[in-house]
DNA sequence: TTTGCTACTGTACGGTTGATCAATTACGCT
DNA sequence: AGCGTAATTGATCAACCGTACAGTAGCAAA
């Protein structure tokens, strides 16, 4: 005869611990479903609780979700700025960790790319998401602005205004990364960190002179004019 | 006595007729409500038709989408292509003319980049949809070969590697077309346009000489090893 | 004027969605 | 052991989704 004990049907926890659940599943489900994973239904059976829960503990769906976005980002954004610090040295060694981090393929995961996705859609629309978006792409520009002003500090690169180029930069790595997000087959993370490299050697021998200038250049292009015919 | 005259309920045309008026009803739903636009009752109210008129002319929503992604996409880069060998002679010139064209109001248009995030997010799920990226963004790649050949012709560049230039720069391009869509206030056009131009110049300067190379240079950064201390 | 083709309509169907809220119940505390 | 709190449940709601299809009607040809 076994001993009958209660078993019971859910167990209580602290607010913080279902939250932190709850956007675990979140990302899970954006993750395999992309859009059609942004549903209350798919993430509370994701996360093994009920649909009620979510607005228990969220204010909405869209709250959950810029909650999601901002932990997802600023993780990632640890993750490659610790992975870039690792073994280097030198602050050219470190954008050049950085950059490989960039494209290691926990970051390439396609996947991953359509949860950006989700999150970038929802910035026109939704005011908290968009500013978790300029709040976190700030930041991220900022550590940018942190590794490139070290290049300058150290006299591997000669001064240069840090904003644009950290722009310029940021550009480079994203449009690369949506690329390979979108069709990994077109060119390797190794050229694509390749051009990155190559972006910060041209910054280093002082072939972006408008970056350099202490006040905006003149006019537009051809700091070299080749008179030819 | 006015003489009464049979108004017609609705007015037959070409199916090709059609077609362009449901692919050009099914943009202007994804410019104004992003995902929530890809709706057939959005898109045949939108167009001044009933429902079941969309799946008479196309086999289905994401066929449909998939046609207007191929449109757009050819009309854009026709746009951008034509704009920029408006006024230009020389290589050089038509290349900016290209990043002003790329960075013009009508192509920052946020809605637009919406109208974009609808695309890529449905290339994961959609084999149509990817076939039309791919094609489509082949061609964009082909285009800024041309460009950039047509540079290294004509004297104004060394020779370099026409297709990791041009993965390159588009990626630069699209980054830079990205964040300025999302947040039109972290910087102007003006300063997106520089810094392509920046990194033609460095091109022609030569600064980026894994680009130059025949073969693989030997290692990854420094080419210019700066022992300083 | 009548016929015939087919572009077109609109309802119906089975499914989804986010949010609400009264009822339930786990579990710390007395 | 039993009370009180609040975390959790799950049915319910109106609104929306894409597709199918039987029926309507515009319009050119005869």
């Amino acid at each position: 005869m076994a001993i009958k004990r209660r078993v019971p049907k859910f167990r209580r926890t602290t607010p913080q611990v279902r939250r932190e659940a709850l956007i675990d599943a979140t990302l899970r489900c954006l993750k395999r479903y992309g859009h059609e994973g942004v549903s209350v239904r798919r993430i509370s059976a994701a996360a093994g609780v009920s649909i009620g829960l979510i607005n228990h503990h969220f204010p909405s769906k869209s709250g959950l979700v810029a909650v999601t976005y901002e932990t997802l980002a600023l993780s990632l954004q640890e993750s490659i700025r610790a992975q870039a610090e690792n073994r280097a040295v030198s602050p050219r060694d470190r954008l050049s960790g950085f950059f490989r981090a960039s494209f290691a393929p926990e970051i390439l995961d396609p996947q991953l790319f359509n949860v950006w996705l989700v999150f970038w859609s929802m910035v026109a629309h939704s005011p908290e998401i968009r500013a978790v978006h300029d709040r976190t792409y700030g930041k991220y520009r900022s550590i940018l602005e942190s590794l490139l002003g070290q290049l300058a500090v150290s006299g591997e690169a000669p001064k240069f205004k840090l904003r644009p180029a950290a722009i310029a930069l940021s550009a480079l790595l994203d449009g690369l990364w949506v690329e390979l997000s979108l069709s990994p087959a077109t060119f390797k993370p190794r050229e694509a960190i390749a051009l990155c490299d190559d972006w910060v050697n041209g910054l280093c021998n002082g072939a972006f002179p408008r970056l350099l200038a202490r006040r905006t250049v003149k006019s537009r292009p051809s700091p070299r004019p080749r008179t030819h015919h």
